[in-house]
DNA sequence: GCGGCTTCTTAGCGCAATCTCAGAGCCAAG
DNA sequence: CTTGGCTCTGAGATTGCGCTAAGAAGCCGC
């Protein structure tokens, strides 16, 4: 494994500190911070994949540093550890802008199912396409009937539906779906076939044909 | 009557608390929150055998309740009061870790009898997840299906179900599952094979199978 | 140290998915 | 109305992915 994700990890307590940096080192390239001032430093001068800051800090406190990474627009997701059964923390650590929050003292193993759920939420969202009442999740390749009911596509099917929804008033061009779409095809008939499976599969909601010119998203009536 | 089971009770509702709580107390030593804020407070200070939360509270909502309790790592038994017809609400409160639920208006002997069940069936389980109408708790190793009949996992099946509950939507590729399920290897047919353990076990209906990309929760239809 | 259980590898089979092709259907211009 | 091009659609051919069985290697407990 090349590059692994950089990620921030603020924390005072340096016996705490060690051997947490070891183990989320098998999976991150781990920058550590010792004091809130260092920490929010660096945060603002490096891009990281996510952040772990503790609640309790010496000086700059951990909160303080997460209002003032937001404060600089920054959305990078954060996990904020705070010490046993102080509820007021974790309301405001939460206010303050933070994602999630885990309890001292914590598993590794949950840290770290954590951490990949808090970058697996920020890196799936966003990826929902609306066609008229029609909802397309490309990731799942999944297409939701306006009852909700599921249409599973294949890769090819789900990769030109993907295309269509990027410019929804756009006619795209046979020569320029297969381009994208088809790796390299001299026939533009598998373009064709294609929606007509879309169609097929949709009920002929979806796509619309231009005639000589090629298909575009189906206009929700 | 010595030394009683503790239940904490979170409700708004005065009118019906006080007459609960009366009928409670012939059973338990009671506790009660009147606000979401102020049950959270009390549950992570103290221990309870069971606890009994609103759905609808003002401020601190029931599910939001319920979730910070687990995250906490706290396992208690929990009920769940919920609003005539909300189908939703049952379906929500059960993800955010309630073991049971109970329809307002309730009769108090059915609730005495729910309280009873839980303590019993239910006690010091640890963290649960839902799939469809199928429960997996991971620190037993052990899936439930519909009927609650019991079934067995190895590690590596129960760490591989473990991931997939992480994100429910997410489809995960077989690298992503090589590197945090299995400890090193390099033929993906490993994660194939454990896939397959695990459909083979509970007759197909949890693991979903995206081609080309990889696997991911079974979506209850 | 033997037997059972778990873990992981390998390989063949089946089938879904991809893509081509050809005939039927449709539309528009003349 | 007729004609020619554009579009739709079903029927294969082929490829590669995923499923599964079977067995080797490792790890216990008895």
């Amino acid at each position: 494994m090349g590059a692994m994700p950089a990620l921030l990890f603020i924390e005072d307590d340096l016996a705490i500190a060690e051997m947490t940096v070891e183990v989320l080192q098998e999976s991150y390239t781990v920058d550590h911070a010792a004091t809130g001032e260092d920490g929010l430093a660096l945060a603002l001068r490096k891009h990281y994949e996510v952040m772990v800051v503790d609640r309790r800090l010496p000086g700059l406190d951990g909160v303080a540093v997460i209002e003032a990474v937001r404060r600089a627009r920054i959305t990078t997701p954060i996990l904020m550890l705070t010490a046993l059964g102080t509820v007021d923390d974790r309301v405001t650590g939460l206010d303050g802008g933070a994602n999630d929050y885990l309890v001292k003292p914590f598993d590794f193993d949950e840290l770290l199912a954590r951490l990949r759920a808090l970058r697996r939420g920020f890196a799936a969202e966003g990826r929902r396409r609306y066609i008229g009442d029609w909802l397309f999740t490309p990731d799942t390749r999944t297409l939701y009937d306006p009852t909700g009911f599921r249409i599973t596509l294949t890769d090819t099917e789900s990769a030109l539906l993907d295309l269509l929804c990027e410019s929804p008033e756009h006619v795209f061009s046979r020569e320029e779906i297969l381009s994208t779409v088809f790796s390299r095809t001299d026939t533009p008939g598998a373009v064709d076939t294609y929606v007509h499976y879309l169609r097929r599969k949709s009920c002929h909601e979806i796509v619309e044909t231009v005639r000589a010119r090629g298909y575009r998203l189906g206009d929700p009536v």
